[in-house]
DNA sequence: CAGAGCATGTAAAGTGTTACATGATTTA
DNA sequence: TAAATCATGTAACACTTTACATGCTCTG
C-alpha cells in the first residue's frame, strides 16, 4: 500500500523470482545470490536488497518469519498470495519483455560506424575479441550446467553471437 | 569538476552522442529527440534532460552560447574538447558493450519455464506473436530507413529474431 | 579469544520519473 | 487573440550505490 501503482520493477521482480525460488529465504541469502550471480545488472548490495525486502514486506507480497532461537534477527521471508500473484503478472508482461531494455551495445552502436577510420578498426577487432572470449566462457558454463540456469546461459550466449554477427557484417560493409 | 568520478552514466553517454551528432543543438530540440526516439530507454523528460545538461555543463564537457535576440533564454549547446575526449571513451568502453545490459526478456527467461503448462503455452505462444509482429515492424522500418540509424535497426532486428529463436527451441524441448 | 563470516540495517549522494510552473513565440 | 508550440526549469518522490555501523555466531 506505499507504492502507488502497484506493478514491480525489474528490480523487485528479479528479487521476489529469487526468493520463490528458494521457497523460504533470508534476506542476506537473496543478497549473497544477487551479488555472486554471475550476471551483475544489480549490485546485490545490502543497500538495495534490505530497503526493497521491507518495502515489499509492507506491500503484502513478501512475508516474514522470526526464528525464536536466533538473537540476530534473523529474518525468513516467503511469498505470499498476493506476492505470488505480483510476480506472475511481472513474468507474463508482454510488453516488458518484447522492449529492448537497457542496452549498452546497442546504445553505442549507432557511433562505433562514425570512429575514425584506423581508431574505428582497431576499436571493432578489440570488441569482437572480447565477444569471442565471452562467447567461449558462456560455451564451457553451458556445458557444466545442467540446471535451470542452462537455458538463460543459451540465451546469453546467442545474444553474444548476435552481436559478433552484426559485427562482423558491419567491418565488411 | 562536480562529479569525482569521470566517466559517463549510459544516459549522459547517450546525450552527448546526441548533441555531437547535431554540432549544436537546444537542449530543447534533445530533449525532442529522446521523446520522439522508438527506443524507449529513456523518458527524455525534461527534469531528467534539463539537469544533465546542466551536469555536464558544469564538469565543462559541454559549452553553452545564448543568441542576444532570443529573450526566451535559449541555450545552444555543443561538445568542448573535453566533451569529446569523454564521449570518446565512453563510446569504446569494451567492457560496457560486452555486458549484458538491462534486459527484461532475459531477466524474465528463466522463470517462463517454471510456469505451470497450460498457462505456459498461451504465454509463450502469445510472447512469440509479439516478437513477430515487432520483427516485422522493423524490417519495415530498416527498408525505410537509409542514413546513420539503418545499421542500429538492423541489430534491433537480429536481436528480436534472436529472442524467438531462443523461444522456439525452448517450445519443442 | 580473535578473526572470519553471518545478518541486519542506515546515511549521504546521485540520478531518473512524473507533475507542475513560467514565460515567449508562432499560427489559425 | 486564443491556442499550440517553443523553451527552460523546479519540486517531490523513488530507487540504487557506496560507505558506514552494529551486533551475533562459529571456527581455529
Amino acid at each position: 500500500m506505499n507504492n502507488l501503482k502497484d506493478s514491480l520493477t525489474e528490480f523487485e521482480g528479479a528479487l521476489l523470482a529469487a526468493i520463490r525460488r528458494s521457497g523460504e529465504a533470508t534476506p542476506y541469502q537473496i543478497r549473497q545470490a544477487f551479488e555472486t550471480s554471475p550476471s551483475p545488472e544489480w549490485s546485490g548490495s545490502s543497500g538495495s536488497v534490505y530497503p526493497a525486502i521491507n518495502r515489499l514486506v509492507s506491500r503484502n507480497l513478501l512475508a516474514e518469519r522470526r526464528s525464536v532461537d536466533d538473537r540476530r534477527g534473523t529474518k525468513w521471508i516467503s511469498l505470499t498470495e498476493l506476492g505470488e500473484s505480483a510476480l506472475l503478472d511481472w513474468i507474463v508482461d508482454i510488453d516488458a519483455a518484447v522492449g529492448p531494455g537497457l542496452d549498452p551495445f546497442r546504445t553505442r552502436s549507432s557511433e562505433w560506424q562514425e570512429l575514425p577510420a584506423a581508431k574505428r578498426r582497431t576499436f571493432l577487432k578489440k570488441l569482437e575479441c572480447a565477444l569471442t572470449e565471452r562467447i567461449s566462457e558462456l560455451g564451457t558454463a553451458m556445458v557444466d550446467d545442467c540446471g535451470a540456469s542452462k537455458t538463460r546461459i543459451a540465451l546469453d550466449l546467442e545474444l553474444q553471437r548476435t552481436r559478433r554477427k552484426w559485427l562482423r557484417n558491419l567491418k565488411y560493409q
